[in-house]
DNA sequence: GTGAATGCAAAGAGTTTGCAAGGTT
DNA sequence: AACCTTGCAAACTCTTTGCATTCAC
């Protein structure tokens, strides 16, 4: 068996190493759409995994709040998706069929920040930026219905 | 009386003209916050206007449906807010305490979008860039508490 | 007058919470 | 052993839906 990454993440972060935790971390890490609680839930359930709904939700909770994941918005569907927070600053392409997720290069935006930050007086938190369509693959079967 | 616009632009979609519409055509109009479905009834509700909850929620879904309005997700809050949608292709500055929206210059990805297109052979159907801080009142608040 | 829009109440998603039982360090 | 995490069930929030009534055209 392979040394555990997640074990090592969860002690550097001091929180607990538990199954379910480490369960949610590499589903996510080995996993490249973006995932709803549910999906995590229903995934890890038909591998006969034991786990219950709102541990995922408490364990998505608090990996957002360390940092480890990410929790972005699909447009028009009320609900959260997640991903791994990869450290390199980073946007994405969706597939609004699929969730499948392609990281697109470079963010354009350090220097829109910045001059937004001169004009606006605002304290510039962060910024999103997700580009939506449909992959090669939901384009053409998306053609054919 | 002033003519109303509302009723300008509902004939010319081909839809009624009630007066429930008209009041959240006219709140949203005059509104430079993002507002949310239950905030848009309250506002009204205190101006002694009668309508219901679920109304606005169908009329929200009218309006999106017909281009007149915009559905947006605020980060880490599971609601959805609404705004008029512009002529004007533009990205947003949004306060994250008061909601307050400044719209920001030029789309910056007009060029990017196309060459996405060309490199991952997606059918992309459109992008939302949302810049997040606190604007110069809120920022000030915040360090007092 | 007719079909569409509204109000009301109830249901449906997605998410959160309280508490007892179990697990990690 | 002490505290944190989990499972379960119930609550909660946001949103949608069915149906009778009302309204716009």
């Amino acid at each position: 068996m392979k040394i555990q990454e997640s074990g090592l993440v969860f002690s550097r972060l001091g929180i607990k190493n538990t199954r379910q935790r480490a369960m949610v971390f590499d589903l996510l890490k080995n996993t490249d759409t973006l995932l709803t609680a549910e999906q995590i839930y229903y995934v890890l359930r038909s591998r006969d995994e034991n786990i219950n709904l709102s541990t995922v939700y408490r364990i998505l909770e608090l990996f957002v709040s360390k940092g480890i994941i990410k929790k972005l918005n699909i447009p028009n569907e009320n609900v959260s998706a997640f991903e791994m927070n990869r450290p390199e600053h980073r946007h994405h392409l969706i597939c609004m069929k699929c969730k499948k997720v392609i990281p697109i290069g470079e963010c354009p935006f350090k220097s829109l920040e910045k001059s937004l930050r001169e004009t606006t007086e605002f304290d510039i938190t962060g910024h999103n930026l997700e580009v939506f369509g449909y992959c090669p693959e939901c384009k053409h079967k998306s053609q054919m219905q």
